[in-house]
Formats: structure tokens, sequence, C-alpha cells
DNA sequence: GCCGTTTTCGGCCCGACTGTTTTCAGTCG
């Protein structure tokens, strides 16, 4: 698939072109026609052979001709064309924060700038501050962005600043002068992983409050404190901004804030086409404010549905809401159990026991505990034998928890060759058998399909685990066919798993919204290797739901005994015991 | 660049902040 090259291409176009300080629009065109590409998941070359790239949203005229002539030359002409008299190098100083395309191109024609070792060496020899339009706060802040580029500005799993925020907030919260406190921005879309963090408050003194929370345990530098916006940096270089508003307009600025910056132009285009404007401060008819003070007004007073944070992701969702298709999402409360838990058997750190007493604390009525096959070395693989002493320990452990199903799973590695490092008389005795690929990664796009797709056709496998074996912290993904895979699996009745994990978040939300149009279902797993890791299931949830998923997209919503049933059907025996919720 | 019950031209979200300006451009979210 050259999706992802083509994507890159254009919003490299983009970045050229606002160095060049080409219209604004144009430039937007191209990083907008990026995002939709990158998120389609069918594959562009089939969609230009169909001649239907023109009805791809954003894709008009001029830049289908240009991915047509790149698919079939390889090669962009306009790309060669613009790019000739502008290397990479002071492209990048776009990425500085605070320095934009007009002051990149000034200090690049005034002052011979090529890179960003030349801005800083030029900033300290102090000719910036002698161009028009320079002085010495303009150095400051140059010399800050630099900094700030070159921290490498991580951005953190949702797994990791999630907690960190909640605590946030909570301390937040017990500021007597705050009323109202939420978290905003991406970390409230559930985005798989979060820049900065925006927290949201009101009260009735807003310097008292942004002071507190300059003052509070963790804060490494302060960057602004005033009346309305305090912003810091905690620890991890990771800053956080604290913005406090009237509760008049509390439910708006919850909305701007919380974004994405691409839903809400969206949504303004939309109320501008009713006769309404938003911004932070409320929803206006003309000069008249007719809503602002909650969040739902932001939506209702231009017909929508409301919409829910995770979905606003300029896909679709204000169509929707405007339609009443909306998606009535799957919830945490939903879920009654997790299909993918290591134990010590394998390379896992709790016990069975131990794994049975957590999931009946989360109010679980089943857990699968599924280690990994022989062949895996490194994860502790479990011989055909240890297998069946294994499924003696479930017992044990299932006849003193009769409120909780343990169903009796492997990870089976799907091996180099696309056989299963089980046999068929092996597997047929699992009562959950999920296969993943652990090896080979580097292998080419049509051997890692077909090796997943012969996993999918073997009628004892139930689940597909991390379809596409990528890792946050930063594995790219393999090269796998998935439009193939889900296309099978839908057939076969396959699932796709969701792995919870906070660094595989795999199927990602754009797989999950694509394979359920393929009419594929799914299992939600942590993949635990501890207990206490089972907490994750939150962000498989919130993956789910930005993915679109309803309860009956999700076997992990139905019942134990269902659930035992549905995996009896596909060709693995019920295993021992009752339970039921 | 795209797009169209405001269609083939003329729009394209909205506001704050900053620094430098003597009325506004650049940048950010």
């Amino acid at each position: 698939m050259k999706n992802k090259e083509i994507a890159k291409l254009f919003n490299k176009m983009a970045d050229i072109l606002e160095f060049k300080g080409d219209m604004s629009f144009r430039i937007n065109s191209y990083r907008h026609a990026a995002r939709v590409i990158e998120d389609m998941s069918e594959d562009i070359a089939q969609a230009a052979a169909e001649k239907k790239l023109r009805d791809i949203e954003g894709i008009g005229e001029g830049l289908a001709k240009k991915i047509e002539e790149y698919l079939s030359a390889g090669k962009m002409t306009k790309y060669d064309e613009i790019r000739k008299d502008v290397p990479d190098e002071l492209v990048a100083l776009l990425s500085v924060p605070g320095l934009g395309p007009k002051t990149a191109a000034l200090v690049h024609r005034e002052l011979g700038v090529n890179s960003i070792d030349d801005l800083e060496k030029t900033v300290r020899e102090g000719r910036l501050k002698k161009l028009f339009g320079m002085g010495e706060k303009k150095e400051e802040n140059v010399l800050r962005g630099i900094r700030l580029y070159r921290a490498a500005h991580e951005r953190l799993p949702l797994g990791v600043a999630l907690p960190l925020v909640e605590r946030l907030v909570t301390e937040l919260k017990k500021d007597r002068n705050i009323t109202r406190a939420d978290s905003a921005g991406s970390l409230r879309r559930m985005q798989e992983t979060i820049g900065d963090i925006d927290i949201l408050a009101c009260g009735d003194d807003g310097t008292k409050i942004i002071e507190a929370f300059t003052r509070m345990p963790g804060v490494k530098e302060v960057l602004a404190s005033g009346g309305t916006k305090g912003s810091v940096i905690v620890e991890d270089d990771l800053q956080i901004d604290l913005r406090v508003v009237d509760r008049d307009c509390y439910g708006a600025a919850l909305q701007h804030f919380t974004g994405s910056k691409e839903h809400n132009v969206r949504l303004r285009e939309f109320a501008k086409g009713k006769g309404y404007k938003l911004s932070e401060y409320g929803i206006f008819k003309g000069e008249k404010k007719v809503g602002g003070r909650e969040e739902e007004e932001m939506y209702g007073k231009l017909g929508l549905a409301f919409i829910p944070p995770v979905l606003r992701q300029d896909r679709g969702e204000i169509e929707a809401a405007l339609a009443g298709t909306l998606p009535d999402l799957v919830t945490l409360a939903d879920i009654r159990g997790d299909f993918h838990v290591h134990s010590n058997w394998s390379d896992g750190a709790s016990s069975i026991e131990e794994i049975a007493a957590e999931a009946l604390r989360r109010g679980y009525a089943f857990v699968a505990v599924c280690d990994h096959s022989q062949s895996l070395r490194v994860g502790r693989g479990l011989t055909i034998d240890a297998v069946f002493k294994k499924r003696e320990e479930i017992r044990r452990v299932q006849a003193q928890y009769p409120k909780l199903k343990i169903l009796f799973g492997t990870e089976v590695d799907i091996k180099g060759d696309g056989t299963l490092d089980y046999p068929d008389d092996v597997l047929k005795e699992f009562d959950v058998v999920i296969a993943a690929i652990h090896s080979g990664f580097k292998e080419d796009e049509a051997r890692i399909t077909s090796r997943i797709l012969s996993a999918v056709e073997n009628p004892h496998v139930d689940i597909i685990a991390h379809p596409t074996g990528r890792l946050i912290s930063g594995r790219e993904p393999y090269q796998v066919d998935l439009e193939k895979v889900f296309k099978a699996a839908a057939r076969t009745g396959t699932l796709m798993e969701v792995n919870a994990y906070e660094d595989r978040l795999d199927l990602n939300d754009v797989f999950v919204r694509r394979a359920k149009e393929c009419g594929v279902k799914f299992a939600l797993g942590t993949d635990a290797h501890h207990a206490e890791q089972m907490g994750a299931m939150r962000l498989g949830v919130a993956v789910a739901q930005r993915g679109w998923l309803e309860k009956d997209d999700i076997v992990n919503c139905r019942p134990a005994r269902e659930t035992a049933d549905f995996f009896a059907q596909r060709g693995t025996p019920r295993g021992q015991g009752q339970a039921g919720k």
C-alpha cells in the first residue's frame, strides 16, 4: 500500500509550500488530503485503478493527477519542482516552536540561515534582533524554541498520561476556589499518545487558582502565570496548561479545548452555514449568545446529537450526529471479561489464582489465561506437556472460584511458514485460541499476510492478537494487507483483537472502524503480564470507542455462558466449571 | 489546493497572545 508514502509526500509538500509562503488554503488542502489518505484503509492504488480518486473527500482534480502520476511513474513532478531550492534542513526550521514560515523565510533570505544550528548561531551572535520586526524578546523565544525542539518533545502514551492527569485534576479540585475542573485536549479524546496536557477549571479567583497550580508538587518550571492561563513543565518535560474560565462559558471552553482542531474547524463551518458562530466563549446567533454554559448546548443548538469526545476526529461524526446515526458506544461497564492474560506458567508474573482474584475484583464473569506456545523461547512458551499440566491447575483454581469462568487459553505462535506452534489435536483442547506473530516482522507483505490468513482460516483459532505488531514506543507495524485479513475474518468469524496493552493498542482506532465495516467482530484483551496490568482494559475500550464500536461488536460484552458457547461453536470445546453474570 | 440548495468564482474557523508596531503581522491551539 502506498497510502502512507503519498500522505507523507503531501505533508512534506505542505511544509515546503508553507516555507515558501504559499497560500494557506492551498497548504491546508495538502495537509487535509494527507490526513484523509492516511486514515483510509483501502489501498489508494485500488481507488486510482477504479478511477475513484475524485470521490475521496479532499481530493480534487489537481491532487488526483498527482497521485496518479506517483502511482504510475513513481514520482511527482510538482514535488520535485518545489523542493529544488528548499533542502530538508531548511524545512526543519518550521518545527521550532515560535518560528513560523514568515520568520523562517526571513532569516533564510536575509541572514542565510540554512539549518537549526545556523539559526542558533545567528541568534547568539546578535544578528537576529537587527532585522526589522525582531527584538530581544524574539531572540529569547527562538532560543527557547530550539531548546524545546531538541528536547525531542516526545509524546506520552495514553496509559502513562491518564493516571498522571487524573491525579492532577483530583489535586486541583481540592482547591476551594475551584468549582469545576476537567482535562481537555487529546487526553479527553483518549488519543493513543498525548502531547501537551490541557486542563480547564472554573472558579472565582483565577489568579489565585493559577498561583496554586504553579506551586503544585512536581512542577519543575513555570512558563506562564496570569489570571486566566498558567503553564508549567513537570517531569519528563511534559507541559501542562491550566485555563480558568467563567462558569457561563465553561461548556463552550471545554468543547473548544477538547478539539480536535479538525473537528472544531468542521463544526464551526457547519455552524456558520446555519447562521451561528462558535467560539470558546459560546454559541452565538448574530450578536446574541444562545448557549455555552454547558457543552451539550454547543451541539444541541445546532440540531446535532451530543458527540462524545472520543469521536471528535472529523471522521464523519458531525454528519452522523445530524442524521442521528452516532453509535451507542461500548463502555467499560459493558466489559465482562479479559481475553488475553499471561500467567507465571509462561512469561507472566502472576499466578492463575492471582489472575482469577483480580478478575473477580474487577467484576468480571470470565478471564482467559493465555500463555505463549512452545517455540517462543523468549516468552517461556509452554511445551505440550506443560499445557496439560496448566489445565489441571486451571481446574483446581476454577473449583475455588465458582462465580468466575476461567478459560483455558493459549497465545499460539504463527510460525514463519504459516503453521501454528501446536498441532490441531492440541489446539482443539483449549477454550480459547489466540494466534499471533512474534517473529519474522521484516518479511514482505505477501508473506506476512498469508501467514495471518492461514491462522484466520484455521477453525481452532478464535482470535488474531495484535494484528499489526506495532509498538507505540517505536516498532513499526509489520507489512500486512489488513483489508484481506478483515474480509477473511468476517467470513470465518475469527475475531480481531483490540490489544489494550499501553504500548500496543493494536488494532488502532482507524483499523477497528474499517474492520467493523468489513463485518468483523472483536475481542478485547489487555495482554497483561501482571494481574495489575488488567487495568489497561479502559485503554482498549477507548480504542474501541474511537473505532465506533458498540456492545454487539465485542464478544467481551456477552454473558460468560454465551461466550463459552460462542467459542465452543467455533471448534474449541467448552471448558470446565460453571459461571454466569 | 478543494468545493458548491450561497456552484464554476470566491469563499475557505475563531480568537488570544506576543512583540513590536503607532494599527498590525505572525504564531499558536
